[in-house]
DNA sequence: CTTTGGATCGTCT
DNA sequence: GACGATCCAAAGG
């Protein structure tokens, strides 16, 4: 797989912008928590109370509190009774954009993430998930809200100078129901560790000539 | 290989 | 009281 570069902190101003625009800007980023770390290879996009698919659509609640604050900090979401997800927050402030981290790239700490995802067959299979990606890197609720650029926090992202994807694969978004046909949903193409949803590419999910 | 149903509980109406 | 920005094992081709 591809080396890793020395390891820098992802620019403020990146993550003001719009989760359009950062979406796309995240992947190959590296994301590390302790001794573990992934590359980002797989996100999506929401837009707050423009996005019938986001969790800040019909406004703050105490669960997407964060999705509301500044660009940087982590929104950190339990779902399925089960499971938790992580987003960046992005810009503009106090509008609710954020990036799902969809999948991610097992760079360090493979022994940790194995450890926390006994279920995982196979290294491809750690951190392929949203859910996956957070049970495997050990992000749960005690990290919303958290600042990724604080140099001290304790899940921060970094960029070790791999640029994104000039060509990412794009897509709809996996798993919702409203605005199911936007395509914001980017991926790194060809790699092994993008979703199971993510990797059927932007196809409609069934176009079948009636009878 | 694909499809299906169960798990499991916080959040919001 | 209903429903998830999901995952997994089991069953079927």
């Amino acid at each position: 797989m591809s080396p890793v570069g020395r390891l820098v902190p992802v620019s403020a101003e990146l993550l003001a912008g719009d989760s359009l625009d950062v979406a796309p800007r995240l992947l190959n980023t590296v994301l590390v928590h302790g001794e573990r770390a992934v590359r980002i290879v797989e996100v999506e996009a929401y837009r707050g109370e423009d996005d019938p698919a986001s969790h800040a659509y019909r406004g703050p609640t105490r669960r997407n509190a964060s999705m509301f604050g500044a660009p940087g900090h982590l929104y950190v979401y339990f779902t399925y009774g089960m499971h938790w997800c992580a987003n960046v927050v992005c810009g503009p402030e106090g509008r609710a954009r954020a990036v799902l981290l969809r999948a991610g790239a097992p760079l360090f700490g493979l022994d940790a993430m194995r450890a926390a995802r006994p279920a995982a067959r196979s290294t491809a299979d750690l951190c392929s998930g949203p859910a996956k990606l957070c049970q495997a890197m050990g992000i749960e609720r005690a990290h919303d809200g958290l600042d990724l650029l604080e140099p001290a926090g304790a899940v921060r992202l970094l960029s070790d100078g791999h640029a994104p994807p000039d060509d990412p694969g794009v897509g709809p978004r996996v798993g919702i129901r409203a605005a199911a046909d936007a395509p914001w949903r980017w991926w790194v193409r060809g790699e092994p560790n993008v979703s199971r949803g993510g990797r059927m590419g932007g196809r409609p999910p069934r176009d079948a000539p009636g009878r």
